[in-house]
DNA sequence: AATATTATGTGAAAATTACAACAAATGTAA
DNA sequence: TTACATTTGTTGTAATTTTCACATAATATT
């Protein structure tokens, strides 16, 4: 018999709904959280699959990351059953596993607007070709940055990415313009048929609900630890 | 009758416990997420500030960054009572109670290790000062990066990194090393005295207790995004 | 073959966080 | 002055997430 999954994530995911006749629809809300663990614990197997490590403990990866064993098992639970009890988990399967639940089956290609420092830095930046990504086309508007060449990419004017945004099949934009200017790339991104988008300025995009839209918060990280060491040396708030 | 209060948020923060005598202390537990909230609801002020609005509502907060109005009147209610029923709230002191709060009211030296790309982009970032803090020493050991002129900081050999950290009374220091290299990396911060730890590699650092240690990481924010749009086009799991 | 050991998967309990409703306070208009 | 509209601060409630505890299964040992 097969169990249609049907994924939903928590906290600020939209909801998505699938029917599939003839067969056994099972709703999942999965928390954010889960999945932000899972791509975490999935980064560990790859270590450990490199170290030719062949089997592996919820403990072991609880150890590996910083969690419970119990919060592994549960996180993985939502997805399956991928261990054998008394043994744990095969690295190379659950790493397979972990990769195809994040989508990381496939390439994504990626669009970056914005070929400032922190853009060159992205698309510079080694990390993403391991887990699949690779930047397809960055866009600026500023002339003396369009033209130019970063690595094998040419800078190109903004007004080509809706163009290039479908010939090359990309689907996720990230933002790296200076904050005045991303909610209007952002409409440009959705108006282009981005289906997702992350967004590296420290402001708030508003964006329809049904694209996915995530933030990667410097300034909130960094003022949550000037927060915590506040409150060891001031007297009172 | 004043009343001390003692501010501990939860989820990774780790537990903060002060003493005065003669004085009611009234144990708040915060959630990260609150902390998180109140600097997004803190660069709003800003806007509205700059846009010369004197007064604001929970509800427009709300709105402005996508949150209940419910969501900020509790968030704010944690750390006092800054409103006024049937007005709302003063602009200009809400914003000046956020950045008190946050520990803003300082100036916070920063330390980077890691002259690369990313490193680069971090040193020049605009966004910086805006909120208080200054890079007061950027850290390679990479031969050909030290000494190189980055705006007018000069890059530094790591070895000089424990000096320079307590010259400059630096408590924060940033990771922005290839992952092969970041615990160590954190090793050193965390004998120079580092008091907290922002950390963008992806690879999960450990640190002693009492140090606060917090991730930027981008893959868990690109790999959420795929999740979500793997489920909407996978048949099944 | 029986027993011990290890470690998963899971249902129930506990903890945490978000939400909703409303009394209290302020300002405004009749 | 009174009634009305607005909006906070707070209390109770619902929803969500994490933790706990253990039955279950696989393997190792005696
Ligand atoms: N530099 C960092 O380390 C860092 C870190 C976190 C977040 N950020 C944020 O990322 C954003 C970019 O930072 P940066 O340091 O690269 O700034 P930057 O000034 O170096 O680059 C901004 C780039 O965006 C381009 N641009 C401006 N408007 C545009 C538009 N409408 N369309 C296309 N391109 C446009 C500019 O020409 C420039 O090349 C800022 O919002 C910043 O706050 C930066
Ligand atoms: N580039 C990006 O956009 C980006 C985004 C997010 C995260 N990251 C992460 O940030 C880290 C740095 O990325 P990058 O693109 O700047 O890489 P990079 O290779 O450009 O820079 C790494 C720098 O660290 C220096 N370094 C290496 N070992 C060191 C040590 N022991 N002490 C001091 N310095 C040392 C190197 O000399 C080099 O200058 C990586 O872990 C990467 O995954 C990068």
């Amino acid at each position: 018999m097969k169990i249609t999954t049907n994924v939903i994530i928590l906290q600020k995911a939209s909801s998505v709904k699938r029917k599939s006749a003839g067969e056994i629809l099972k709703t999942l809300r999965v928390p954010e959280a889960t999945v932000s663990r899972l791509s975490i614990y999935s980064r560990f197997l790859e270590r450990l699959d490199k170290n030719g490590i062949t089997t592996v403990s919820s403990g072991e990866i609880a150890d590996g990351v910083g969690v419970s064993p119990a919060q592994v098992r549960k996180d993985l639970a939502y997805f399956g059953d991928f261990g054998t009890r008394g043994v744990g988990y095969n690295v190379k399967d659950l790493l397979k596993y972990t990769l195809k639940i994040l989508g990381l089956d496939q390439e994504w290609p990626l669009a970056i607007v914005g070929a400032g420092n922190l853009g060159f830095a992205l698309c510079t930046n080694r990390g993403f070709s391991v887990r699949g990504f690779h930047i397809a086309g960055v866009f600026d508007n500023n002339s003396t940055r369009i033209g130019k060449q970063i690595g094998n990419l040419e800078v190109k004017p903004l007004a080509q990415f809706p163009e290039i945004a479908k010939k090359e099949n990309i689907r996720i934009g990230i933002i790296a313009v200076r904050t005045s200017l991303a909610q209007e790339v952002a409409d440009i991104m959705v108006k282009s048929g981005m289906q997702a988008i992350l967004n590296f300025s420290p402001v708030t995009i508003n964006v329809p609900e049904d694209i996915e839209i995530r933030n990667v918060d410097l300034s909130i990280k960094l003022e949550l630890l000037t927060f915590n060491l506040g409150i060891k040396t001031t007297q009172s708030l």
